[in-house]
DNA sequence: GACGTAAGTAAACGAGTGTTTACATAAGGA
DNA sequence: TCCTTATGTAAACACTCGTTTACTTACGTC
């Protein structure tokens, strides 16, 4: 048979690893209030003493996740001639469990949660998105782009419709396609 | 003296409506989570095991409040010649505490009381918008208008922007004017 | 191989919650 | 006036949850 990497059974960054990737899939399957720090350290296979341990609390590891589920470059890594129909496809094709808006979305109900995922909204989201628009109207190009992503993010989960379901209306997805190479055509 | 009107001590109509009316505060301040039966109790001055038994619950109370929050008559009343401008000055410079919008994206982090939110939103906001505006494509005119308002809401709730707090950036307030307009023009 | 430290666990703690139960009392008709 | 019933209250219940504490164990070092 062939060898195997001798692994320690106790390694505190792997431990530290698992949490956290444990702790984004429960925080956007069920949003912060009713993820338990039971449920995330049984995902991961640890004691929940271990949150507190190593992240110093439930309301750090979300901060934790959140950040590490935040990168502006899915946005900002694409040409600004498609931009349009890419980021609607990254938008309504990708799959939700590695998305930071259903974690975003789901901690709207707990005000430490909420003021958190505003800081990193502005700071890894906005504040890029409007240094990659440049020019004078940046700030109102990346409002625009927060107040579409949002509504059709918002829209999708609060409104289970099912004629919505699913796929995206193909003339929805047409006016969505227009609305964001709007803000980058401007 | 004026002579005044005698009112009974106890009237179980006046108590549930006052029940109603503090919860509809409490929950768009605080969100379903947070909002605890007793801080809405105490704020209508009535005993907590009230709400209990003239609403069934604190599920109950908030599917009540919100439902009478929800006025779809609020937009659909609207001229649609100026339909664009009329929406925004009624979102953008209404009073937050009389809106249902916080307190639906409040509730979002409770998987029932979201469950109450899609329902209410899809059959008292909705359904109506989608008759009001008519026509083959009313389901995706109702959807832009969802997303739109959605979206503006959602940004100025989750992004306290210095630069966006309080009025509404001119030039942003015009592409949402003329966003709105779009709709029902199409 | 013994030992000290880091890693992990189990269990209890303490605070907060919605709801229920038992009891008190005001209202209104017989 | 008495008595029934609706109205309201106080207190305890039952449960969940994040966190802390005390203890155990595996790893690396001398």
């Amino acid at each position: 048979m062939a060898t195997t990497i001798e692994q320690p059974s106790r390694d505190a960054d792997r431990t530290r690893a698992a949490i956290l990737f444990a702790a984004q899939q429960i925080f956007a399957e069920k949003g912060f209030a009713e993820a338990g720090v039971r449920d995330i350290t049984a995902l991961a296979g640890v004691n929940p003493s271990l949150v507190s341990r190593y992240f110093g609390g439930k309301l750090k590891l979300f901060e934790a996740a959140l950040d590490a589920a935040l990168d502006p470059r899915l946005m900002t890594n694409l040409p600004k001639e498609n931009f349009g129909k890419l980021i609607v496809a990254r938008f309504a094709d990708e799959d939700d469990r590695v998305s930071p808006l259903p974690m975003m979305f789901r901690a709207a109900g707990d005000s430490e949660a909420r003021a958190i995922t505003a800081r990193l909204l502005r700071d890894r989201v906005f504040e890029p998105l409007q240094i990659w628009f440049g020019g004078e109207i940046a700030a109102v190009k990346a409002a625009r782009f927060m107040m579409v992503s949002l509504g059709f993010f918002a829209y999708r989960d609060q409104l289970p419709l099912a004629e919505f379901a699913g796929p995206v209306e193909p003339s929805l997805r047409a006016w969505l396609e227009s609305e964001f190479q709007a803000i980058v055509d401007d």
